[in-house]
DNA sequence: TCGTTTTGTGTACACTGTCCACAATGGCAC
DNA sequence: GTGCCATTGTGGACAGTGTACACAAAACGA
């Protein structure tokens, strides 16, 4: 991608990006395990201690790695939402909405299980839970739009209202869960359609038990 | 615990079991990462050799880890299981069960979070996924205990048998998924009762949609 | 133009996983 | 018992890591 190991001014221009992006490279292949401070610089072409007027610690790299991945899966959510046609039921469609945001993630964890790793198993700060850095091309952070759906479902009188408050942390560990059992549980390995037909079956589930 | 630092014999004894539980204590506080080699021979008053003497890598290591973490963890839920009064409606008892279970598996990972993350973040070869070193004192595995309930509730008319297969897969997403918001997601940091009420509220939405 | 601030370099240290050659030990065949 | 031999431990070494500290080059603002 943006490899320039030879640099002919003495400043690189924007070796923050360039860190991160080595970074999500690294955590592509490896998970977040797998990004390491040096490795990163060698690749920016800097030498090792250039990282740390960007970055405090290896940590913190690996955080700005997350959230660059944290938006992707937001990003790959938002394709499962968009990709719903909007004519008919407004039940109907705020289901499907449900349904495709949901497989939308699974089919990330899948697809990209390194980049997956790195968004969900790095412990970031609360506070900045919600911050714009972890948001996708929409601005909506991936929680943001599974409660967006879960409104939806409300409004379209697809869900009780009573059991709207907090209704997102359901949904998202029965998706996180089977994310993570798809990536090294005992889904793995498993081909692509028996995984599809576990998520539709797992979001069966959720629709009705939400 | 078993900390010999000082050893008379130049045979250690059980120097594969020392090592585990060195590798034990430190991923209770640190979870997988903080498992260190050189560190658990240290503590086992060895040579950092001796090490591979039992096990083949780092790796081999973590993952013995793991495997009694993961013991653990269904001890924790058949606690949950066995709590339950088992007089009354089978339905209820069941349901009970389940409840149990699920609420045992939430509570580990909350008392033990260092542990909980060894034993589900540590990837190991499908084929010992029932592996013994796995289960808990009664000899299931947590998947195990987990489709025992799931039959119960067959059984007792409480969940419809066609759904049935693979149900294992979506009650423990589900659980597995809070499991990981508790830990280190947007529930980190949330009093005991609010976790608890929402671990209820995420096994509501199971029983519903089972 | 000249300090000041920012950003990158060099050297160094402690620590890690792992390899190799060697040493102590305990058990088994005789 | 004696002597062999597989097992289990030790010592030393090496590459690679994160990070601290002192210094150098470039960009910027007065």
């Amino acid at each position: 991608m943006s490899s320039t190991p030879a640099r002919e001014t003495y400043r690189h221009g924007d070796l923050r990006q360039a860190l991160v992006e080595a970074g999500l490279d690294m955590a592509r292949e490896g998970g977040p395990d797998a990004v390491v401070l040096r490795e990163a610089t060698r690749r920016a072409g800097v030498s090792p201690n250039a990282a740390y007027r960007h970055f405090a610690d290896r940590r913190a790299l690996l955080v700005a790695v997350s959230n660059t991945a944290q938006s992707a899966v937001a990003d790959a959510m938002w394709r499962g939402y968009s990709a719903v046609d909007e004519s008919g039921d407004p039940a109907a469609v705020a289901k499907a909405r449900l349904r495709g945001v949901g497989l939308g993630y699974i089919r990330f964890a899948r697809e990209q299980p390194g980049l997956f790793r790195a968004a969900i198993g790095v412990p970031d700060d609360l506070a900045n839970s919600g911050s714009p850095a972890k948001a996708g091309v929409n601005g909506l952070t991936s929680f943001q739009i599974l409660g967006r759906v879960l409104d939806e479902l409300v409004v379209a009188g697809a869900m009780p209202a009573d059991r709207r408050p907090n209704a997102e942390l359901f949904a998202w560990s029965a998706v996180h869960g089977l994310g993570m059992l798809v990536i090294d549980g005992p889904l793995r390995g498993l081909t692509d359609q028996m995984i599809d037909g576990a998520s539709e079956r797992l979001i069966d589930m959720v629709e009705r038990g939400l």
